[in-house]
DNA sequence: CCATCTTTGTGCACGCGTTCACAAAGACAT
DNA sequence: ATGTCTTTGTGAACGCGTGCACAAAGATGG
């Protein structure tokens, strides 16, 4: 999972795993294409397909938002992406503020998929004066100092970090202090929130690892059914216990 | 988080856990913060701390490594930041393709943490002749036509899709058809693959429609302790509130 | 009205991941 | 050596998520 962590003791009162939460977005954008194309209802099965997922488990994900299908028939598209939406809290109006308008604070601020649901850029803002006055997506970018500010008069609580890691944490804590509850943070490093503030994070370089460990294991596997070579069994050589054991460790910088 | 996943039918043979992989590149980072600041040796307390996870978890992980550490002592930085490096395949080259460079794709190209871990960044990819031998972040751009050449002579196993949607699937075959074997997904697009290419997805839409599910949650919580109003719409806008849900429902089958 | 067919909704079992709690292992002092 | 103290490594319990398989519900046709 891209991977958000919060502490969530359980799931609530009103109950939905936060694993079928996390799958509702990607039914809602299944069910919008039908209902561009005037698909007027849809099966389980063709909408699980759809969304690359199993259909039994499509199936008990809506049974937690309630009994919105027709036994014989599908879901209603219509009001399914109605439902979802609202569920999703999508039919309200979520401003968002994006701190560190660097490369990707840029690209995040013309992303189209953000104002398309609901969610509208309130405010960019960076550290840099240089920065200040200029407009990116059409929208100019404020300093720092008014964060806060910025924060208070557009009531924003969701905020978006894309500043370099050093400076994220501090940032954090403006944003939340100033009460944004839900951080959606881009910055290399691990965040530290108070109890009742949501954090997700996206980390480009950790999904690129996981992968090239993959990558690695399926190279291994390759290379033992042809020339019998085993992967890398990770069996620590008995040859030294401590750091000297021959291999020189590959220091990397970040 | 950034999500996504592909079918892996089971952690294989050498299983190391998929969800200790994903958090592999987390003490990963924090380790190496720690050698900066050449720190020998680290508990399974700070280090867990450092890394924002439980000390318990980190070290059930590392228990699938090998045994690594000392009891009464810790672990050793230096030689764990090496184990893991090796485990996750970063002590090696990997090349690596940007397709679609439009301002994602360009922030990514400059992204400083592609680079740092082995990840090289062997070309970017576009299907604009206009942008061919433009130079981004110091490489030049080269046309879709040449994907396939492209990919074939530098040996690149890695492919970054971050083109429009709807080009994500065609650039996707292609790149697998070239031999490309792992693919890291920004389009918002379910991507079909053929068995043994991995897929993952970071999709920023989904990261906030997810943050907005909780932040609605929570408000929704907050005005029912205070007034036991159900969870109705949010509150919180105060200006400008338009109505966004103007476009409403179908009416269903109760 | 009854039979048949389709598709939902869900009970159930299973496996993965998380966490607790503790014995084993080593460091260190005496 | 011996005892104490620290910290790892892991057995076991638990909870969540997934997927199967099927009964119930409704549509459809005769």
């Amino acid at each position: 999972m891209a991977t958000g962590r919060t502490h969530r003791p359980a799931t609530r009162s009103r109950g939905i795993p936060e694993a079928t939460v996390a799958r509702l977005p990607l039914y809602l954008r299944a069910l919008t294409a039908l209902s561009e194309r005037s698909v007027p209802t849809v099966s389980s099965e063709e909408l699980a397909a759809a969304a690359g997922v199993n259909s039994a488990k499509l199936r008990k994900d809506f049974s937690y938002l309630g009994s919105y299908g027709t036994r014989g028939v599908g879901y209603d598209v219509e009001y399914l992406v109605y439902q979802i939406s609202r569920e999703l809290g999508l039919t309200q109006d979520w401003p968002v503020v994006i701190v560190g308008i660097g490369n990707l604070g840029a690209a995040l601020a013309n992303y189209g998929g953000f104002a398309s649901r609901g969610f509208r850029v309130a405010a960019l803002i960076d550290a840099d004066p240089a920065m200040a006055g200029k407009p990116v997506a059409g929208i100019p970018v404020q300093h720092t100092d008014d964060l806060e500010k910025i924060i208070e008069d557009n009531g924003v609580s969701i905020g978006v970090i894309a500043t370099p890691a050093g400076a994220a944490q501090q940032v954090c804590d403006r944003l939340v202090a100033a009460g944004v509850t839900s951080i959606l943070n881009f910055a290399p490093t691990v965040l530290n929130v108070p109890e009742g503030v949501d954090v997700r994070k996206v980390d480009l370089s950790i999904e690129l690892q996981i992968l090239a460990f993959h990558e690695q294991r399926k190279a291994g596997e390759e290379a033992a059914s042809t020339d019998g070579t085993g992967p890398v069994t990770a069996v620590r050589g008995e040859s030294g216990d401590k750091g000297p054991d021959g291999d020189v460790p590959a220091v990397m910088p970040a």
